[in-house]
DNA sequence: CGGAAAGTGTGATTTTTATCATATATGATT
DNA sequence: AATCATATATGATAAAAATCACACTTTCCG
């Protein structure tokens, strides 16, 4: 599934983990490839949502926008995803946006095309509802961890999504985070503000747990991180972001 | 799929309305009855979820509970649901429990079989899929109702979804949820504490949004609630508890 | 290089939410 | 009717988090 093509940054397994190499192949065989440009969309906010997308190559952030001008990151999408959702009805809405963060290589079905392979063979419909199935306990996992230890909690568990997604070990036995996220950015993803993740983030260098390389986070005592969100140690394919 | 053996409460639409009953009938012909009374657990934390459940009757509550007391109510299920996960693990783990809250009749299917179900017909598993989309996106919009509009918002959010679940329509406009709920319980569905629910509660009762009938919610204003938690009119196979 | 834009860091203040304390109400049971 | 358990209501206080304000640093780009 690894194309070997992502120089860039250390990748971890992605939820398409769950698919078999010819299933996955079954899938991409049915899409149409299209380049995207960074602050390009792979669908808005309204939009039908009658397609599913695979990452081959790039970077995707979905976010939920308000009228207040808030964001909240919903999922940041790599090589290896898969984007959309089957439901029973023909218009259904996206109720949030997509949008392109890095020249990506996309793959589009549509829905119709993605129901007929299921519907034709037991051993993809197998694997793509395994794949829902992580997908979902993924925002599952991720509502817990937002709803239950304050925003805290919520940042060390989001460090340590992040990890599990960027995250290359280091000699030292550190962690780096191999992109470089803004406190903005961070704030969004946990429904806060730059300046309460500016706080906690010193707080957390006091306790040793984290540095900054310029820019990059780096994690000294991921136990530490753990201890704040109650980790429970969740498969990789599910604690992402 | 309604046996009209439901004479308590008013029951609307379940999210196993994307199945038909010749499907829903596959999938209870593989299952085995169990009549489980109050108090009794369908699965406990760490468990190892190898099932799939359809309630026929009766309520079960689904909890995440912490060391330190804390519970947070995730889902409210009752007659037509289905409960349980298909992912590529064979030994996962239940990250919450699930408590029967009525005399419960229920049908139990191994997860294997399930699959079996969903490897032998295109149709099953084209359904199946579907419900398990409506699951997603039910997880899904719960957490941005609780992550965007703070409290209140989080609060609003969950007595409209009481409300989908366990809303009669009144000759007088009103709608009355036909359970009664204590604060505490409410809290716990929305991460917070049952003076604070106290205190919302009164604000929306002189707003007249609510008001209360020896202890079930009646909504008055069911706009007002929309406009605090800025509701987008989901399905109601999607907004529910 | 220089200046604008974006990002960080941190005090002061306000708002939101939780906690603590206690009074009253309600309902079930004997 | 008296008692006990449970639930509601509300004030006072504390803690958590957001907002406002501003200084400083880094990055970007003509």
């Amino acid at each position: 599934m690894n194309t070997g093509t992502n120089p860039v940054y250390y990748t971890n397994p992605r939820n398409t983990a769950a698919f078999k190499t010819e299933n996955l192949q079954k899938l991409t065989d049915i899409m149409h490839e299209q380049k995207l440009q960074p602050g390009a969309y792979l669908f808005w906010e309204g939009d039908t949502a009658d397609k599913l997308y695979f990452i081959k190559n790039g970077r995707v952030r979905a976010t939920k926008s308000t009228d207040e001008g808030k964001d909240l990151v919903l999922y940041l999408y790599q090589q290896g995803d898969l984007i959309g959702m089957i439901d029973p009805y023909d218009d259904t809405k996206h109720w949030y946006s997509a949008e392109v963060l890095e020249e990506t290589l996309i793959g589009v079905a549509h829905k119709k095309d993605v129901e007929m392979l299921i519907w034709q063979s037991g051993e993809f419909a197998l694997e793509f509802m395994r794949w829902m199935g992580l997908s979902h306990r993924m925002t599952q996992t991720k509502y817990r961890d937002m709803m239950l230890y304050g925003k805290p909690g919520a940042l060390c568990s989001t460090i340590i999504r992040l990890s599990n997604t960027y995250g290359r070990p280091e000699e030292d036995g550190t962690i780096r985070i191999t992109k470089k996220l803004t406190h903005s950015e961070l704030s969004d993803m946990i429904g806060s503000t730059r300046e309460s993740v500016n706080r906690m983030f010193s707080d957390l260098r006091k306790a040793q747990a984290i540095e900054m390389d310029n820019g990059y986070i780096i994690i000294r005592d991921l136990n530490y991180l753990k201890g704040i969100c109650h980790c429970e140690n969740c498969p990789i394919e599910v604690c992402r972001m």
